[in-house]
DNA sequence: ATATAAACGAGACGGTACGTCCCGTCTTTCG
DNA sequence: CGAAAGACGGGACGTACCGTCTCGTTTATAT
């Protein structure tokens, strides 16, 4: 049951252009950031003109996000072995995603964005939160197999993994690395398994 | 053991001037919020000249971290209780502390900031990581007394703690408040005193 | 013989800005003098914004150049008659032309603009230097006329009747008064015709 | 022929101060002209205070035009010798001393000034008008001896001989050279002297 | 084929804010 | 007690982007 809309009439979007001002949007953002990013300096290095990215999004902070969720690594991809495994592999593909130039900008978009508008919803859950509910889906598989406890407030503790990374990213107290992603997960792992000392 | 800074000669900074840019720039980060704060606003609002607020800031991040900074709060004064008490107590505060308009700009200001200004190592000494060093005390003390072990990794522990907060406010997936607070607190519990069951 | 220029692609130029700010530049002029001109109280006064009195002037000095250019009466129109007594007549119209503020004020942005902008060759050209070009022809009509030999030196010639104008407008020693053009005029005419005595 | 003021009660302005000041303001004029001496420039190159400088003069034309007064060169030294002779040689001076950065910024000071100022006449009737005052002697002087007759309308004369050095020098329109100087003369010769053909 | 409609690039628009410079004044300390 | 030092309110500078708008052009569908 396809939806019944009449072909449009007129000249379609360009998908073209679409691209091409992504490709610059993203650059800026790797080049200089994202406190350097405007619509004027995507137009000028992508050759695409402001109406046409105003058509496309709604301002900076959004052809900003969608830069970034363009080809964004699924880190989703589950296999099998132990909770305290899966989950030390994941969080360390987290960290290291995130260590870099790239995971700063996406930090500093979250941060900007109007916090009601859809692009931000949306990215918030495809960059965010998906490695916050693949935890989930790890956390959920491991009680089924009995290797943990049905975890109670589950939610909290998805906050506890997920947001020290995010925290240590933006805060810039300490450093986002290997060692850390370890240390965090030993952790979590104890909270989840208490049999196990610390 | 005064310095021996020789007297400054020319006319000395008006604390007036100060006072009042500051104030403006609270105003307006209450009414409008971070992202309409500038420096043609703080100077039209306050009635204090821009260049004389650029002798005291150097951009309108600085302004709105320093105004933000203007009696802030002091959230460490501690009390005797066990840890868990303290700890709900404290957290409860920094959560109330944070669920408000200003506890969003605060989270704003920090993400919007040059991450290597003076005055942003400042803000985030004086707001962000002043709840967590207090944190580490009430950690310190319960280890002292036998409450709890001396904990491993202490740094990650109190990113553990203090990060979902800062995560919450930023990424609002899920609420700020008295609830999520206590679940933060018994799951830390939990981990530094193995003993109890979640 | 039309020139092939392709059609610009873009919004045209808005006329009536130009044309706005135009006219509050040459109020500012009349009312305030050319030293209070400034691109700020251009915008202000003609509510044209900033970005487009850049677009079309470099400074302040261009725009005020622009407006005296503007409706500049033109005081070429030759008749017929003696030499003495054309010169006589044009002399007199230009010397009541710069005898006003507005005299005052062309006087001033000559004096103040960069020597080297194009704008200023140009009103250079339209404003002072035309009624000398028209005397020129003056002079040659004559010399064809046989009422006067050819004028040796006729640049030097030329700046003698014209410059004492310009004098004593900026130096403002002396009035510039019809008097004062009739006197000049004989002098001039003593000299062209030599068997005149003074 | 002293005033008969009566002696002022306090201490004296430093004349170091002065100087300094001066010296500073002429500095800057030379190396980087009218249009960017100011009275902070000033006071900064010169280590004088700005009160001291507004203690002074009124503003930054007035301490440009003091600087190019101080150690203005005398040109009215006259000597014995034909009025062509004479004046030949005073003209070429006088071309000489303003086809020089020095004699630009005199004449952009004299078109910035406030005309009602005390230091504009000062500077007008030491710099503009001294140069025609000493004109307005040799002329006299050559009447007496009876080289010429005695000029009708002299100061519509004077104006022809000294208005084109100053025109040439602001419209920039043809060179200010010793060519010019020499045929400005030998025209302003053949006026006065009727006899002479040109 | 030929309208017609929509998206395109180019580019000017009014507007806001930037960060700097200089003005002329005022307040404080020093010699 | 005047000079020096230096901050003050004020105002203009020239630039960068904003988001909108008018253009003339191009590309597609519908007649």
């Amino acid at each position: 049951m396809s939806q019944d809309i009449p072909k449009p009439r007129g000249r379609p979007p360009s998908k073209i252009a679409r691209r091409k001002a992504l490709a610059a949007a993203y650059d800026i953002l790797m080049a200089d950031g994202f406190g350097r990013i405007s619509i004027d300096a995507v137009a000028a290095r992508s050759g695409v003109s402001k109406p046409t990215i105003y058509r496309n999004w709604a301002n900076a902070s959004e052809i900003a996000m969608a830069a970034l969720m363009e080809g964004h690594p699924d880190l989703a991809d589950r296999q099998h072995g132990s909770l305290h495994h899966e989950l030390n592999r994941q969080i360390k593909d987290i960290v290291q995603a995130f260590a870099t130039t790239r995971g700063r900008q996406i930090a500093l978009a979250l941060a900007a964005a109007d916090p009601d508008s859809e692009m931000t919803r949306a990215f918030r859950n495809r960059i965010v939160l998906s490695g916050r509910e693949a935890g989930r889906q790890l956390l959920e598989e491991a009680a089924l197999r009995g290797e943990i406890q049905e975890p109670s407030d589950i939610e909290v503790m998805l906050d506890m993994i997920y947001a020290p990374i995010f925290y240590r990213l933006l805060v810039g107290h300490l450093p986002l690395d290997t060692g850390f992603a370890e240390a965090l997960v030993a952790k979590a792992v104890a909270i989840l398994n208490p049999g196990t000392t610390t």
